[in-house]
DNA sequence: CAGAAGGAGTTAG
DNA sequence: CTAACTCCTTCTG
């Protein structure tokens, strides 16, 4: 059975209206992301009453574009546009992000990360097991959560993904080598160490200490060793909404016999974390803020170790990508889960459009005439897409509204659960 | 000497 | 009591 598709954004009042947010609560995560090639837009969508049970990962595979960070860059200023509102007061895109551990929301979208996870305030946090996905074949992604964080306390595992997704500290300090299979690298372990042993407010953490404690979740599942490979780390899974940094050039790295010459400890940490904080400040966001925002679910206790030749196996491949590895997020196109006849057909051309280099250098970033222009383009789609209607069975619930209001509306589709 | 491994002790919920 | 560290010793390159 076909489901309706529902208006998530009226281009003709260029914002979201309060019960249009009630709307797109039900489609919490818009995910942009760049695999090798190509970028995804991922609608990661938890379907109302459904969110407990089942999830929705669609995604919207995008022209392939030249690989780099400047298209990277506008892939996020296009986003930026698309997802340019006035609901500040619903949305709270910039609270949002930085209770996702960016420090701002204009970093977001001037930095060349790879992918960019924006939501409903406070759906992210509601993760489900399901957007988990594990590294492992042998260990499902569905089976990885089981324990809950004590008291406030921010594992270390957890702060190592925080760290990950700080352009202060990723990847000049610690960076992934290979995203895909979960691989990191503490580039600066001295400095990892220092702002973890900050964090626990353990004035002596160092990495020996640190690193005693990430061993220890080798028998946990929660990392592997990347055998060969000093420093280099593993995770065992993943949240499905990670912000991946790529190197790019949001920060050089810095080597363990850097972190020195500024002799003040203090000093790294408030540079490293916030430019914009006091380190006091950051540290107390980290330990709150996410607690709500972030509700990592740690992996099960891990019931047949990795070999350590298998870690090996997936050593750092920057550019060769193993879709499979993370088909949760990037599934290839051919596997999309998003059927033809129920795309938001208005939503692909867009993402088409946006990602057209010459259109979406004509994109201001946070100018609202940047989304009208998307909605102008996005008008005559918007017929194809009601020709399309007419010859299938999805969208009927969209043949309410005039052709002129949707000409100005942009739909989503829920996809069938019969393709999850 | 740094990093890795792992036994044993500690702490917080 | 247990999870999650932290301390400590030993080994390796």
């Amino acid at each position: 059975m076909l489901q309706q598709p529902e208006l998530i954004f009226d281009f003709a009042s260029d914002h979201f209206s309060s019960s249009q947010m009630g709307m797109f609560s039900d489609y919490p995560a818009v995910v942009v992301e760049e695999v090798p090639h190509q970028h995804l837009l991922t609608y990661t969508g938890l379907m109302g009453e459904q969110s407990q049970t089942e999830d929705h990962h669609e995604l919207l595979k995008v022209e392939p574009c030249e690989s780099g960070e400047e298209e990277t860059m506008e892939t996020l200023v296009a986003a930026d546009s698309l997802l340019d509102m006035d609901c500040v007061d619903t949305l709270s895109l910039e609270q949002h992000y930085s209770q996702a551990f960016l420090p701002s929301l204009s970093d977001v979208i001037t930095a060349p990360v790879t992918q960019v996870t924006v939501s409903a305030e406070g759906v992210v946090g509601a993760v489900d097991q399901s957007q988990w996905h594990s590294l492992h074949k042998e260990r499902p992604a569905a089976q990885l959560q089981s324990r809950k964080r004590r008291g406030n306390t921010l594992y270390l595992w957890q702060f190592l993904m925080e760290l990950l997704q700080d352009r202060q500290v990723c990847p000049r300090y610690i960076k992934w080598t290979d995203p895909q299979a979960g691989i990191f690298k503490l580039v600066n372990s001295k400095a990892v160490a220092r702002l973890w042993g900050k964090h626990k407010n353990k004035p002596d953490m160092n990495y020996e200490t640190m690193g005693r404690a990430l061993r220890y979740y080798y028998q946990r599942g929660i990392l592997n060793k990347v055998e060969g490979q000093r420093l280099v780390y593993q995770f065992t899974s993943l949240p499905v909404n990670m912000v991946y940094i790529t190197d790019g050039d949001c920060g050089k790295e810095e080597e363990d016999d850097d972190i020195d010459k500024s002799g003040n400890d203090e000093g790294l940490s408030d540079g490293t974390i916030s430019s914009d904080q006091s380190a006091e400040d950051e540290e107390a966001d980290e330990g709150e803020e996410e607690e709500d925002e972030e509700d990592f679910q740690p992996p099960l206790k891990k019931t047949s170790l990795v070999s350590p030749r298998a870690a090996a196996a997936q050593r750092p491949r920057p550019t060769a990508k193993q879709p499979a590895q993370r088909d949760t997020v990037l599934r290839p196109a051919s596997a999309s889960l998003i059927q033809e006849q129920h795309l938001p057909i208005v939503s692909a051309e867009m993402l088409r459009t946006l990602q057209n280099l010459q259109k979406v250098r004509s994109l201001q970033p946070a100018g609202q005439a940047s989304v009208f222009k998307t909605a102008q383009l996005l008008g005559s789609l918007c017929e194809r897409q009601a020709a399309s209607e007419t010859a299938t069975d999805a969208g009927k619930g969209a043949q309410h509204k005039s052709h002129a209001e949707r000409r100005n509306a942009l739909y989503l589709v829920p996809p069938t659960t019969s393709d999850q």
